[in-house]
Order: structure tokens, then C-alpha cells, then sequence
DNA sequence: GCCGTTTTCGGCCCGACTGTTTTCAGTCG
């Protein structure tokens, strides 16, 4: 029986909340948290590396968790856990996403009340019988209240792209109405860390009063709700939802304040063991030694440096490898976002886009481009009013027109090509030669079955023109699951015929995903980062493409993108 | 349940805030 991976995730994470909730020892449970962890960050087949006997080597995962894999791969799931489901209704479980409910309380309330699910919770709440229970009161009563219409209305998380402009605007306020009390002021959290999607916003800020600040930060005129307020800490809810969590601390601090709270969790606790061994203390205010010295804590830096580790950059603080890199000095010099060249994905109006090729160079030149890839969809894609063969053949001659009177860069002609239902390419090849960049995409048939798609996508890598597989795989974050595909497959042929990954820096797509770009470098792969754009302002989306391609450890010579014309050209004529 | 130059037992990251307590438990990040 082929079992996917995430359902064995899944399982894993729903044991450790059954377990919480019968008040199990707390590193048992924790070890089902790390499990699926280290599973759903596993590159690669699950079921492979089970067969091969390689999961011992993967750390969180033991002996016990390998036999419970090997159950659940044959059988679909575990004894335990069917057990466990019987005992602990689903609505029960659910409970704990509620924020103030945990597991004591959510243990406290089924138990001793019969509560199954959020309905129960709510008329429960709402008939003021909690406050009643044994360590509960009234305050507490309206508190899960609130969590309650705080679960309602944030069951989903934010995109990266839409928070980073309200956190700046955010910053930018607070900085303007206590100027005079903030030293330094930064993100934290997986915002800094640039993951896909933001749960809540942590903004770190240094201040001789820290009191304050906090003051002034509750006070801006786009906090709706104060969920909690203290002498260095406090927590908002803004109009459009979103909350912010502000943390203040003394200068000399800043540094170890802004380590602990970018995360991530699995990095810290690797940081704190480390410390730990070397008889050290580490929390928010700075190292320690066994006698309360503090060694460092005014910057980052510094408390890497004493632990002896180089530097690491937020986007690598994922507990997947580096500090072994960082031990032995072997981090990636991560790619910047000034050292792209070119967008190699973008539409025009000819297609669903709404600039044309004139008013798109003037953008990419504002952001010192050196070339642009006109990439309009084709013809069988109706939605995306895709071009007839004449229309790209017409656009072809324009672009060529256009190039004649540039200097300095140069309009490259391209084409988003659809993979159709057989693998076959939408353009037949005397079309496709003509164009300078032929990309490859998936646009239709996403529920084919795994094997379908993965052999689809393989037969159109397999055409002679073909050079980029855009949005590898197909997810849209809140909208979409990636479609069943056999990544490992495909990577083997991108290797083989020397097709390039893209990363596509739409906000909701940052597709290929920072796993599968590690993967993909570790196999040599190059990969491009595309906008997509369909819009001349879509083009500044690319640092959003530039921080998932941080996340997948890539470097300047990685990405085919930060090559210059002059260089692009050359390798392109050799294709 | 995982893990190990203090290894087969006994640890397992740390502190702020809140509310209900009268010295602390629960939740959160």
C-alpha cells in the first residue's frame, strides 16, 4: 500500500495532541512533534528510506518511530492511534487550537463537563458556567472567549507577500511616534526567517525604557484589540487581523532577544543544547556561564561567534544542517536580491497580463536589469488568452524590432509553453526554435493520478527546446495542494537533460519549495527565479523569490538568473 | 520516545505573562 508521507506526518502530530491530552509524559509527546518534523522536512522518499534502512540515521527519529512507520507503511495506520481516536473525540482535539486552550484545560473541560467540540465550548462560555471550575475565574472565561473568535477568524495564515508591507508600514509608525525611545528595532520571528505563510508578526525592538515603548506601540492607530500588555511584552490584534507581538529589551540584549525570537524553535533548541555542553546558558538576554557571566548578547553575531559557529543567516535556522555548515565554516554564501540580472518569466497584455513589452523594460531597467524573458502563455490555454502560433510569431518579430534600438539589455523571446494532457508540448518544434526561452508548465489535469503527471511532465522535459519547468509543483498556498508528482523523478531528468527549476516568486505559489530546492542544488541542478509577473509592478515580487531561493541554500552561481546578458547568451546559444 | 567521550538510565530549552493563586500552574512563543 503506498502511504504518503504527509499522512504519516499527520498521524504522528495528531498522537502527540491524543497525548497531551491524557496528560502523557510532556518528551513523549514531544518526541511525536519531532518526528513528524523531521518527516515532513525529510527530501526524498519516505517509503525508500524506510526499505533502506536509512531512517535511523535521521535525527528525532528512533527505534520506536521506525517500527510505527513500518506499521503504518504496511497497514495504514497504528493500533495505538486507533485506540486513542475511539477514546478522544476529534472535536476534542480540535480544541487545542484554540489559543488559550491547552491541553490541561482542553483534558479539564472534556473530562469533567462532557465538552466535545468548539460548539460545546461555546454555549459552555457564553452561559458563564467555566468561570465556575476548579483554577478557572471570570477573566479566564472571557479570555477563551476572545481565543474562540480569534480561531473563527484566523484559521488560515497569512502569505508572506501580503505581511511584509503591513509590517513595514507597522514599523514605520511605531518608529515615527517613539523615536526618541527606540534604539534599534527588527522583525523576528518566521517573518525574518521568510517562511511562505506568517501565523503572527514579531517585532523586536532595544529601548533603555522598555515600558515605554509599549505604551506608544498599543496606542497606534491601527491596533483593534490588546490581547495582552506587560512591562516588556505585548501582543495586539490590527484591524485587517493580524497579530503583532512586540517584545522590548535593554540595548546590550538586543542581539540575544533577536536570536531567540526569530526561531526557529527546533534551531534553538539545538543552540540551547549546545550551550549547555559547553556549560553555558543561553536565553533572551545573552550567554552565561555557569556562574551568571554574560558573554555576549549585543548582537547576533556575537552569540553565534562564542558558541564557535559562523554566523547564521535567518533564512538557514530551520535545524536542517547548519551547524554542522556553520562548525566547519562551510555555509553558503546566500544569494542577494542585487545580484539578479533578469526575470526570465513575465506576461505581457498579448496574454493575461496588463503591460506591454515597452512599459515592462522600463521597469526592469529601474531595477537595473540587464534582460527580461517575454513569456505569454500558448495557444491551448484559454483562460490565460494564451497566443495563437501567428500572434507569437508576430510578437517575435516585435520583440525583434524592439531589440534593435536597445542598448545595454535585451528583450529575450519567450514563450510559456503548456504541457498538454499527453506530454506533448503546445507548440510544435519549428516554433519553439525560434524563441530564445522555452518555458515548460503544467496548467490543466492537476487531479491525473501521480504516476500520469509525473510521466507527463518527464515526456515534455524530454523536448529538445525545452529549458525551465516553471511552478514545479503546481501548489497554491490556501487555494491549492501541490499535485501528486514523483519530485525525485523529475529532478533525476532535470539533472539528466539539464532543464532548469524555477522558483517562482508569486506570493502564493514560491514554487519549487525550499526542501526541494536544497534537494536540487545537492544534485546539481541550476534553477531560475521568475516573477511571473503579469503586471510591471509584479516584478519586485522577485525578493520574495530571492528569500525562498535563501531558504533552499542557494548562492549566486546556483541561480541562472544572476548570470549577466553577456553570459545568459552564450549558454542559451548552446542549448 | 529519543539519546549518549559523564551511554542502557535519566535526562530532555527557557522565560514572560496571566489569572488564580497565597506560592504556582497553564499557555505561549
Amino acid at each position: 500500500m503506498k502511504v504518503d508521507s504527509r499522512r504519516i506526518c499527520q498521524l504522528f502530530r495528531e498522537m502527540a495532541d491524543f497525548l497531551s491530552i491524557k496528560g502523557e509524559n510532556p518528551f513523549r509527546i514531544r518526541a511525536y512533534e519531532k518526528a513528524a518534523e523531521a518527516i515532513e522536512h525529510l527530501p526524498g522518499d519516505l517509503e525508500n528510506l524506510y526499505k533502506k534502512g536509512e531512517l535511523k540515521n535521521i535525527p528525532g527519529i528512533g527505534k520506536g518511530m521506525i517500527e510505527k512507520i513500518g506499521t503504518i507503511l504496511h497497514t495504514g495506520t497504528l493500533p495505538a492511534y486507533e485506540e486513542l481516536k475511539k477514546e478522544i473525540p476529534r472535536g476534542v482535539v480540535e480544541l487545542l487550537s484554540i489559543p488559550e486552550m491547552g491541553p490541561k484545560t482542553v483534558k479539564l473541560l472534556y473530562e469533567k463537563v462532557g465538552i466535545k467540540n468548539i460548539e460545546d465550548l461555546e454555549k459552555f462560555v457564553n452561559s458563564q458556567k467555566l468561570r465556575h471550575l476548579p483554577g478557572m475565574g471570570a477573566k479566564t472565561e472571557e479570555n477563551i472567549k476572545r481565543g474562540i473568535e480569534l480561531y473563527k477568524a484566523s484559521r488560515s495564515r497569512i502569505l508572506l507577500g501580503k505581511a511584509l508591507p503591513m509590517v513595514k508600514e507597522v514599523m514605520e509608525e511605531l518608529k515615527k511616534k517613539a523615536s526618541s525611545l527606540i534604539e534599534r528595532i527588527s522583525t523576528a520571528g518566521s517573518l525574518r526567517r521568510g517562511k511562505e505563510t506568517i501565523g503572527d508578526v514579531d517585532i523586536l525592538v532595544s529601548s533603555r525604557k522598555p515600558s515605554l515603548v509599549i505604551d506608544s506601540f498599543v496606542e497606534l492607530p491601527f491596533v483593534k484589540d490588546v490581547l495582552a500588555k506587560g512591562e516588556t511584552k505585548s501582543s495586539i490584534l490590527t484591524h485587517q487581523g493580524l497579530q503583532i507581538d512586540l517584545r522590548v529589551v535593554e540595548p546590550d540584549s538586543f542581539g540575544a532577544a533577536l536570536q531567540y525570537f526569530t526561531g526557529s524553535k527546533s534551531h534553538n533548541i539545538v543552540l540551547r543544547e549546545r550551550a549547555i555542553k559547553r556549560g553555558l546558558k543561553i536565553n533572551e538576554y545573552g550567554v552565561f556561564t555557569e556562574k551568571g557571566e554574560k558573554k555576549a548578547g549585543e548582537t547576533e553575531e556575537g552569540i553565534y561567534r562564542y558558541l564557535d559557529l559562523s554566523y547564521i543567516p535567518p533564512e538557514l535556522r530551520e535545524n536542517r544542517g547548519e551547524f554542522e555548515a556553520a562548525e566547519r565554516g562551510k555555509l553558503p554564501h546566500l544569494i542577494e536580491e542585487r545580484e539578479i540580472k533578469g526575470d526570465l518569466h513575465i506576461h505581457t497584455e498579448a496574454s493575461d497580463g496588463s503591460n506591454s513589452i515597452e512599459e515592462l523594460i522600463e521597469k526592469a531597467r529601474e531595477k537595473n536589469y540587464e534582460y527580461i524573458g517575454i513569456t505569454d502563455h500558448s495557444s491551448s490555454l484559454r483562460v490565460g488568452r494564451g497566443l495563437s502560433r501567428e500572434a507569437l510569431l508576430s510578437q517575435i518579430k516585435k520583440i525583434e524590432r524592439i531589440n534593435s534600438h536597445l542598448k545595454g539589455f535585451q528583450v529575450l523571446k519567450g514563450s510559456e509553453v503548456d504541457i498538454l494532457k499527453d506530454g506533448t508540448l503546445d507548440y510544435p518544434d519549428e516554433i519553439l526554435r525560434r524563441l530564445d526561452i522555452v518555458i515548460i508548465a503544467l496548467h490543466t489535469g492537476f487531479k491525473q493520478d501521480r504516476e500520469t503527471i509525473t510521466n507527463r511532465i518527464i515526456k515534455a522535459m524530454q523536448n529538445p527546446y525545452a529549458q525551465i519547468l516553471a511552478h514545479p509543483t503546481g501548489r497554491l498556498l490556501g487555494e491549492r495542494e501541490a499535485y501528486s508528482l514523483n519530485m525525485e523523478k523529475v529532478l533525476e531528468v532535470a539533472k539528466d537533460r539539464g532543464i532548469w527549476l524555477e522558483i517562482n516568486a508569486q506570493p502564493q505559489r514560491l514554487d519549487l519549495t525550499d526542501v526541494w530546492i536544497m534537494e536540487a542544488k545537492k544534485r546539481g541542478i541550476k534553477l531560475v527565479i521568475n516573477t511571473d509577473a503579469h503586471h510591471k509592478e509584479g516584478l519586485d515580487m522577485i525578493s520574495l523569490g530571492v528569500i525562498t531561493a535563501r531558504r533552499g541554500w542557494l548562492e549566486k552561481k546556483d541561480v541562472i538568473n544572476t548570470l549577466t546578458l553577456n553570459e545568459l547568451s552564450k549558454l542559451l546559444c548552446k542549448k
